[in-house]
DNA sequence: AATTAGCACTCGTTGAAGGTGAGTGCTAAC
DNA sequence: GTTAGCACTCACCTTCAACGAGTGCTAATT
């Protein structure tokens, strides 16, 4: 479809134009020395290109900026993985030694390195807890009105809430209950949690006191009660420095995006498997029609357990963005399998 | 020092700037019902106002706009405070009942709630983890090489972390340690807890195996090996907002200060009892100079355990920002000691 | 037939010039 | 002590012209 010739000057507007967010002009191209034609040459497969819609202009004696179907070509057919420097390669590595672990801390990190590594938002969207299973429940008595319960997972995501304890109700109640319910729940996934206690530990409970019930009440309240999407978004300030903003109101309209789990969270699900990258308008989201978002699922075992994202201009740095994004998935998940299968 | 006329436009012209963020004229404020003097009257006061430093221009023939002296003013002996709404005051109380409770969620809720009452940045510094003590540690095995640490403390507050468990250490290992910890530490203080086992846990762990000692290593590290300042931050976006921050550049240099809890957590750390207010060039980081920082400290008990802020405009609505920021701290500092003190 | 040189044309950007209006300070009158 | 009147200032807006980076088209060159 594209001549050669075209193809190679599709690709340096693009990565010109993702350099300096200028358009780029005829004679600029023809300037480089990987470029061996005149300026008009490159007008007519500009003005070819810009028919079939790859790029397009800001007005009409300005240069050439690439078009949303220009990035996608770019992206699907050119983009040549960037070689990540050592320095980036050692740095991610390094984050995934055999230390001390847990998946909040590995998404908080993962957020904040790769917002660091990019200069672009990182959006990470954590397990479901709904995959998980319970590994222990545990009550921690503060005082004589208060106790904490602290759930763990099989993922070593760990849960806590304090809650008010009435006076009627003794730690040692407490306490029993909590047995009973490790005893019948430990292994069950989280998400069955609810239908297991109803067919076989509410009868158990009855069969005590009546404070056996209200500290079931207690517990159930505290830790079962609550659905947990676990997002992490770091960086979103690197928002503000990408020239596309410099109109406050886009900016502001994308932070109170960006500033609602209920609106993001959505976007980072549904999801496929692998890399996948939507260009402006890809993005159902009007706020981010001048955006790219490259999300990367990453697993435990065989299960894909959440998606971590880069959220940037469309004049992105995408070989660098899906780089950096597939290396650090990969070792994510590899990591992740470690930990967390015996 | 000042006459009575000069005060009231004073606080006209503050009101009024607070309010639309533009210099006021001298025509404006004579129109206003409870202003009853001339326009030249005014000008006059305004003239006097400025050579006294409480006004200034942005350029010569403009109207007036309140300097730091005149803020200073006004937040000292003119500000009256303000009646918050019914629905204000219902909002504050709903967040503190009796319910489940813990550190952590009050920290991020009162950061969440503030930020959108007010429409400014709030900033909240949890308590000094030094100041509280443990209440327990906790041993969760994971799998065969992880297990997570949990510790809390008697202000609820929970810290976790996950670790690798090498092959030669059994679970059982962990437990007894854990339990040797727990009989001599619970009560003391975090910040001693370093101490503590220097002089009456240690001899006890070398007198066993020395997979004691390798167990106790790891819990060493996963716990006690990390300072913990919580700060939380909630609608930082909110400052894009302001006018003030039109300026993009601006709006970028103060981001990048409040992303960092390094820069921050100080400036909130040097603070007195009560209400402080720091207008303008009072606050040292320069990235400040056209900002108010509003801090109230919380207590538990009689200790002072952490602060809450408000960061706005030097154009700031003090009056409902100073009574909010008082009935919160009010409000939290009673539960608290509700919660926390037997 | 493909490439390039030449040239007229477009249009955003910059800066100067002039008009407008909200504001001031000063003086003189009330 | 207060106010009316008036000249003055200056940010803001609009208009206009010059500039230049860029284009498209045509004709010449390879």
């Amino acid at each position: 479809m594209l001549t050669e010739r075209q193809a190679l000057i599709l690709k340096v507007i693009i990565d010109e134009f993702i350099e300096t967010a200028q358009p780029i002009g005829s004679r600029n191209i023809a300037k480089r020395e990987d470029v061996a034609y005149s300026p008009a040459t490159i007008r007519n497969d500009m003005a070819d290109l810009e028919d079939d819609g790859f790029l397009s202009k800001t007005h009409s004696s300005s240069g050439r900026i690439p078009s949303e179907k220009g990035y996608r070509f770019y992206v699907d057919h050119m983009m040549s993985p960037l070689q990540l420097s050592n320095d980036e390669v050692r740095l991610v590595q390094s984050q995934f030694d055999d230390r001390m672990i847990e998946m909040e801390k590995v998404m908080q990190n993962s957020a904040h390195i790769l917002s660091e590594l990019t200069q672009y938002t990182t959006l990470v969207l954590g397990p479901e807890v709904y995959e998980t299973k319970l590994k222990q429940l545990q009550i921690v008595p503060i005082n004589k009105q208060s106790a904490i319960a602290i759930l763990v997972t099989d993922t070593g995501h760990v849960e806590h809430r304090s809650f008010a304890v009435p006076s009627e109700i003794d730690h040692s109640d407490l306490e029993k209950v909590v047995n009973i319910l490790n005893e019948k729940l430990v292994g069950v996934p989280i998400i069955y949690l609810d239908r297991m206690i109803e067919s076989e530990v509410i009868d158990l409970i009855n069969r005590y006191t009546s404070n056996f019930q209200k500290s079931y009440d207690l517990i159930q309240k505290a830790l079962f009660n609550h659905q947990t999407t676990s997002l992490y978004v770091s960086g979103k300030s690197n928002i503000l420095m990408q020239p596309e903003f410099n109109d406050i109101e886009k900016a502001r309209s994308l932070f109170n995006v960006m500033e609602s789990e209920d609106q993001i969270a959505p976007i980072l699900k549904t999801n496929q498997e692998g890399l996948k990258i939507s260009i402006g308008h890809e993005n159902e989201m009007e706020v981010m029609n001048n955006c790219t978002l490259i999300t990367a699922t990453y697993t435990l075992g065989e299960n894909q357990i959440g998606t971590i994202a880069l959220l940037g201009p469309t004049r992105m740095e995408y070989a660098k963005a899906v780089s950096l994004l597939d290396l650090w998935s990969n070792h994510m998940s590899q990591s992740l399998y470690r930990w967390f299968n015996d």
